[in-house]
RNA sequence: AAAGAUUGUCGAGUGAUAGCUCUUUGAGUCUGUAAAGACUCUGGAGAGGAAAGUCCGGACACUCUCUCUGUCGAUAAGAUAGGGAAACGGUAGCGGGUAACCCCCGUCUAGAGUGAUCUACGAGGUGCGAGCAGAGACGUGUUUUAACCGCAAGGUAAACAAUUCUUGAUUUUUUCAAGAAUAGCUCCAUAGUAAUAUGGAGGUGAAACGGCUAAAUCCUUACUGUAGUGCAAGACCGUACCCCGCACCCAUUCCAAAAAAAGACCAUAUAAGUUUUAUUAAUCGUAAGACGAAGUUAUUUCGUUUACAAAGUAAUAAAAUCAAGAAGUCUUUGCCUGGAAUGGGUGCGGGGGGAGUCGCAAAGAUUUGUGUGGCAACAUACAAACAAGAUAGAUUAUCACUGUAAACAGAAUCCGGCUUACUGACAAUCUUUUAAU
RNA sequence: GUCCUUGUAGCUCAGUGGAUAGAGCGUUUGGUUGCGGUCCAAAAGGUCGUAGGUUCGACUCCUACCAAGGACA
């Protein structure tokens, strides 16, 4: 879990990055991000009711993709919003797979540092 | 010991690594005159029995019909407290519990089971396809078929005028007649708060004293609740930024020669804004193709293009609503510089904006234990316990072990119920059967 | 989160406890025409969202569940 400040927390953040920020895809995960004038990225999670009624479900897909974020938060360039968000029906990513996926999109997006 | 019945409890644990929300016991750093605030380390706490469905009931908050009475007020306007009515509901064998209930407890009646126990129903009226005979038709006899099934013949058409025995009439059944008994009916006694049960008596017993049904669509009665909206209720505050009006100051340009101060008119107007209506526009979205790109090669995703309904959004127009105050005019005082436009700044007033704070988070119809009252639900006394409180939304992720670690499932203002979903285990009480003493 | 509404033929909708559950559009067949449309005539198509219950009798009344949609900042 990220602190209060590293997340996205406002409904106007939210409406921004979909309708302005640019997006890709892979295997089920949605990255959409634009940049922010701040010196520090923040993230948001979005898990739809149509990946499952059940809030125990959503509320456990969301954990393990904050918890898989956690470990790569600290090597992302600065000064973006971002929104990941899941919608593959009724299918859990596992920990592992959350990690490699985002990992992969985030090198495609260029918005992790080499270093 | 086996087979059951009912009720209750629990709703994984341990370790390692990494992290989140709240709190502030303690320590430190920074900002600040101070009050205080921010950060780091440490300590403490952190998801249910159904948190679910939103099906009932309450607390709490705001809004609200008529009428009467009391208090404040001036007799008014209004405020506040209480009673009643209308309308709209709720409940329904009987008795009790509760803040309240479609809830709970006890009990009556009927049925099932050897039994523990379980299941079901519950006031009165109205109504009961039609005709004929008949004292009487919802119901005894008979006809018919409005309705349904069927090609037709024909059949279906809820329940209830009861049951049993003996004798006689006829060969028997059916039917008829006579008699007896039971149920039913009325009255009385006993038990019970009551529903009701038990017992006794009485006449009646082929004439209603009977059946089903409609408060899970009608009417009445009894008891009872004002009603409506739901914490996105509602209260406070109002940052950044934006819109409108007014005053003052500065700059530039133009104009005038009489001005200034106080009061009134101007002003039941009007600006922004809000609400309603109309028009237009674009976006989102949808659909089917075409082209292009990505790619996990899937009936994929994305972009561009073409077409398009409603709602919403924006702009414009009209109507309604809504503040402060200038110029101008008049009156009084009484005598020298002033006014307009554009741009900028400061201040004041009106409005939009959710940055926020409270409601709301530890404490009340609370939970547990013991005593007392009660068959029980529950009441009461004493003692102890009780820090989840988020707001794009914390309460976790990964790995290992524990027999295999597993079910249903995530608090959102708070309580009491009901309903639905569900893994495995344990405890208590009771019943029946078998065996031993 | 709180509060509501709806579910009937392929689509849009009616339906007062007793009808073989209807209407319009669509579909199919036949007729008309040289052919098609229009028109005319007929037909098919329904577990009335699901499961229980009340009733002699349920699309209609009651309860539970399922699905779809809406309002409120």
């Amino acid at each position: 879990m990220l602190k209060s400040q590293q997340r996205l927390r406002n409904n106007k953040d939210f409406v921004r990055v979909f309708k302005q920020g640019k997006r890709h895809s892979f295997s089920g995960v949605l990255l959409s991000y634009i940049p922010n004038n701040m010196e520090y990225s923040r993230i948001g999670f979005v898990i739809s009711k149509k990946y499952s009624p059940l809030a125990v479900r959503r509320n456990r897909q969301r954990r393990i993709l904050q918890s898989a974020i956690h470990p790569i938060y600290p090597q992302l360039k600065p000064g973006f919003d971002i929104i990941i968000s899941y919608t593959n029906r009724n299918k859990v990513l596992p920990y592992k797979d959350a990690s490699v996926v985002l990992t992969k999109l985030f090198t495609k997006t260029n918005l992790i540092n080499n270093n």
